[in-house]
DNA sequence: ATCTTTGAGATACAGTCGTATTCTAAAGGC
DNA sequence: GCCTTTAGAATACGACTGTATCTCAAAGAT
């Protein structure tokens, strides 16, 4: 046996280098040749760990929902429902760095998604992963009508302020106002009631406490 | 004078075959060529009217933006909020071929503006119509308070669900249930409950049609 | 009818793309 | 020790990119 590497983690090492880059410079400056100069390595060298630069590409489509998930599931499944949903929603959002760096990836992925049946399959996947577990939790909060729904819900809600927030940095503080009043209409309860407006009859705040 | 046209049509026309041709076939199909070939010219004739690729861009996003705007302006401000909002909303959303082709266009470019100057300035200042646009009606209908905030709502709501249908066209179903979920708990019931709602009940159970 | 200005097409150029092929060097197994 | 297998680099290729330049046809003004 002659020189060997684990290739698996090379494999990730690249996917991680095409993420950053795809953070740094957009997916359109991903090529076979940038993301082997970004790892430090020759494009033939690339070449030996995806024969194709739309399965190096799906490969860390991959990762980058892996790393969602991952993400998801380090939730603390103890707090208050939507202490949870307000903290996980943060994970996706691109408050720093680090953060816009992978919903950079994410929505790139997911536009380029819309014309690519593969990358369309992964992200099909992940969403309906998160899809079941947010419902899950909020089943498990005692909101047993239409979990799944809200779920979609705070999917949309995520996905639309990172977006916007991706060429909007100036008005982050406006969408995350945004994105707790939209909590607070979804999630009723529990703790101090939401200072919301309107009559006595406001809509769902009546049904968990 | 020689030979005339009318330039702004002209470039109106290669603005909407670009359009067409993102929604076809993604922002990284659109080269000089392809949309010369898409309007049935030379590619030298469309540099008659854009001299760089960067402007035409422009020029499209630009012109995407002023057709949400236009499409904003065309609901029928006496409808109640409620459903003057998911008719909105619904002009957004990819439902059929032609819809689908602008929210295409209209998440590209966002992404894009992720990493273009250009491109996010034009979508800040489209957004910032559409935020004072719905603030507006909001307020106009009794939400006094938190007017931007759930204006941002709507926004980020609208975008993440276009987002998602783009890929998975299954789920449109369940995605308008979300949307309906989120209006209810978004926007209480304007006095006279909206039609969606059944009987005198909490909107939470009023689902779509 | 001529001139002049313009739209449109054709072509050229340097650069980058994805991918296939070829080469060098090094690290185990014998 | 050599020998095989592999990682990695270098190179080659045709296709496509954005843009600049050139030619030609046509239409209004004189």
């Amino acid at each position: 046996m002659p020189k060997t590497v684990d290739r698996d983690e090379q494999r990730r090492q690249i996917g991680a280098a095409l993420l950053q880059l795809v953070a740094e410079r957009g997916l359109d400056e991903v090529s076979v040749r940038t993301v082997a100069a970004a790892t430090g390595r020759s494009p033939g060298a690339v070449q030996k760990y995806f024969s194709t630069k739309d399965e190096m590409l799906t490969f860390a489509a991959e990762l980058a929902g892996e790393r969602v998930e991952r993400r998801m599931a380090g939730v603390d499944s103890a707090l208050p429902l939507r202490q949870a949903l307000r903290e996980l929603i943060l994970t996706t959002l691109p408050v720093d760095a680090e953060r816009r760096a992978e919903a950079t990836a994410q929505l790139a992925f997911a536009v380029r998604a819309a014309h690519h049946p593969g990358l369309a399959a992964i992200r099909r996947q992940v969403d309906q992963d998160i899809r079941q577990a947010l419902a899950g939790w909020l089943e498990s909060a005692g909101h047993t009508t239409h979990a799944t729904a809200v779920a979609d819900a705070v999917i949309a809600l995520s996905d639309g302020l990172a977006l916007r927030m991706l060429y909007t940095p100036q008005e982050h503080e406006h969408l995350l106002a945004a994105l707790d009043r939209s909590l607070d209409a979804l999630i009723p309860g529990p703790g101090p009631e939401p200072p919301y407006s309107s009559a006595g009859a406001s809509s769902c705040s009546a049904s968990r406490r």
